[in-house]
DNA sequence: ACAAAAGTGTTGAGAGTACACCCATGC
DNA sequence: GCATGGGTGTACTCTCAACACTTTTGT
C-alpha cells in the first residue's frame, strides 16, 4: 500500500520549491486549446489555424497555447482568444482536459479545452496576422487535424449539439438583434436536421425568453421579418422543461 | 497583437527540453482529486481524508496526488482511487479542471477533479492505512474542507444529480443484484425528494435496462423482494426519452 | 399579379402525474 | 392475526408532432 499523500504538492514542495523529486512529480507542460464556433452560410464553422512548425509541419490545428504563471485558466482562454481573433465578451466554457501521454509527440502536454461561440456579426478575423494562416472551416469539411484535435473537435461539437436543447447557447451564434427564422436557422445547422417552423416558433415563444424589438427586418425582397432580442441573461440554463429536445 | 503560437510546447521545447522560458512559461503542478461517492444508511456520502501537513493541517480534503510523468489523467485517477480506497473497475469520470491561482496558498497547483461511484457493498475502505485518517462523511453534514474542495464537491453533487437523469450512473452505487425499491431509494436520495412508486417502477421497467434475475431478496421480517440485474453495460446514455426527468 | 419568405392553429398520440389497495412474509 | 414493506392499474393533463394556408412585401 502506498503511502496516502495529498498536499497539492510535489513532496517537499512547501518547504522549499526545488526539492521536489524531478523524476515522479515532474511538473507538466500544460496548454489551453480553443474550439471557436461561428455560424455563416448557414453553417457552422470553426477556426483553425496552419502550422509553421514541425511536428504536423503545414496541418491545421485549434488555436491555444501555454498557460502562464498567474492567470487563470479561463484566462488563459480568454487571452487566447483575443490574440487569434481579436474578440473579447464572448461566451466561453471549459469543454475537457486531455493529457494523455503520447497525445504531443515530443513531449508530455496536457491541455484544456474550452469552447467558445462567436455571434455571426462579430468575425472580424484579421486574416493572417502573422505569418501562420488562420480560416474558418465548417465542420462537415475539416481538414486533418495536428495532435489529438480532431478528438476535440468532436467532443466540443456533440457538447454544442447537446447544450442547444437543455440552455440558450444557441442564441450566442446571433447578433442582438434576431429573426426568428434566423434562430431556427441555427438550430437546423447546429442539429443537423430540418425543424418545424409552427412547433418551433410556438415552443420559442412558450419559454417567454426573448421580446419583440418592434423593428424589422427588410432583406429587401420579401415580406419584413421581426426582430427579437433575450429578455434576460445573455445565456440561461432552461431549468423544468429542456427547450427542445423533441425536435 | 501577440505573434500567434502554437506547438504544444514551451518555446525552444521540442529541439532542446532546456531552453523554455521559465518565467512566462513555467511548467505547472497538476494533481487529479477525486469526489467518491457511495450510499450508505440511506444517505449519499463521500470519502474525505484528514490533512497531516498545513496549509489546511487538520482539514478535511478530497482524495487526490500528482499526475505522474508518464501516466493519462484517467490512470492517475485510478491509481489514486486504488491507493486510498483499495477498489478498482468503478465507474469514473472526469469532471472539472481548477486552477486559479492562489487555489492553493503555497504556489500555483492545477488539478483535474474525477468523480467516482463506489456501489453500497464495495465499501471495503480500509480504515486508515497509514498516519492520515479516511472517512466517508454525508454530503449533508461535510466539515469545512481545505482548499477549494468544497468548489469541487458541490460541482460533483450537481453533475452527480443531473446524470442521474439521462444516464444509469445511479445503478453504479448498487450491487449487481438490487430490488426496485433500493434502486428507488438511490434516486430518492441522490435528488434529495420522495419518488412515486408505482411510478418509479413503471418508468424503469419501460426503460427495459434491468431484468428479474429469478431470485428474491430475504430481509428477514417482509415480502421477499424480487432481485433485477442490468441487462447490458454497466453504463449508459438514455438517449431520445431522458430517463426521469420528470420526477 | 406573382414570387418568396413571414406568420399563424388545430388535432391526435404519448408520456407524465396523481392516487389507494391487496399481497407475502416472520413473528 | 398483525405489522411491514412488496407489488400493482387507471384516469387526467399536458406537451409533442404532424400538418397547409394566408399575409406582406418588392418587382
Amino acid at each position: 500500500m502506498t503511502k496516502r499523500r495529498f498536499d497539492g504538492l510535489a513532496p517537499g514542495e512547501g518547504a522549499s520549491p526545488d526539492r521536489y523529486d524531478p523524476v515522479r512529480f515532474e511538473r507538466q507542460n500544460v496548454t489551453v486549446d480553443l474550439v471557436i464556433f461561428t455560424v455563416r452560410d448557414r453553417t457552422l464553422k470553426l477556426l483553425l489555424i496552419e502550422r509553421g512548425e514541425p511536428p504536423y509541419q503545414g496541418s491545421w490545428a485549434l488555436p491555444g497555447g501555454f498557460v502562464r504563471k498567474d492567470e487563470s485558466l479561463e484566462d488563459s482562454a480568454r487571452r487566447e482568444l483575443l490574440e487569434e481573433t481579436g474578440v473579447r465578451d464572448i461566451y466561453l466554457e471549459q469543454l475537457y482536459t486531455f493529457g494523455d501521454p503520447g497525445r504531443d509527440p515530443r513531449t508530455r502536454v496536457i491541455t484544456v479545452a474550452y469552447f467558445a461561440i462567436i455571434a455571426s456579426d462579430r468575425q472580424v478575423l484579421h486574416a493572417s496576422a502573422d505569418a501562420t494562416d488562420a480560416r474558418w472551416f465548417s465542420v462537415t469539411g475539416l481538414p486533418r487535424l495536428a495532435f489529438d484535435h480532431e478528438r476535440i473537435v468532436d467532443y466540443a461539437i456533440e457538447r454544442l449539439r447537446n447544450k442547444l436543447e437543455y440552455t440558450t447557447v444557441g442564441f450566442q451564434l446571433l447578433p442582438e438583434q434576431f429573426t426568428l427564422t434566423e434562430l431556427q436557422n441555427v438550430y437546423e445547422i447546429i442539429l443537423g436536421k430540418q425543424l418545424d417552423k409552427r412547433n418551433f416558433r410556438k415552443k420559442i415563444l412558450s419559454l417567454a425568453i426573448i421580446q419583440e424589438t418592434g423593428e424589422t427586418k427588410m432583406d429587401g425582397v420579401h415580406r419584413p421579418a421581426r426582430l427579437y432580442r433575450f429578455s434576460d441573461a445573455k445565456f440561461m440554463l432552461l431549468k423544468e422543461k429542456g427547450i427542445l429536445f423533441p425536435f
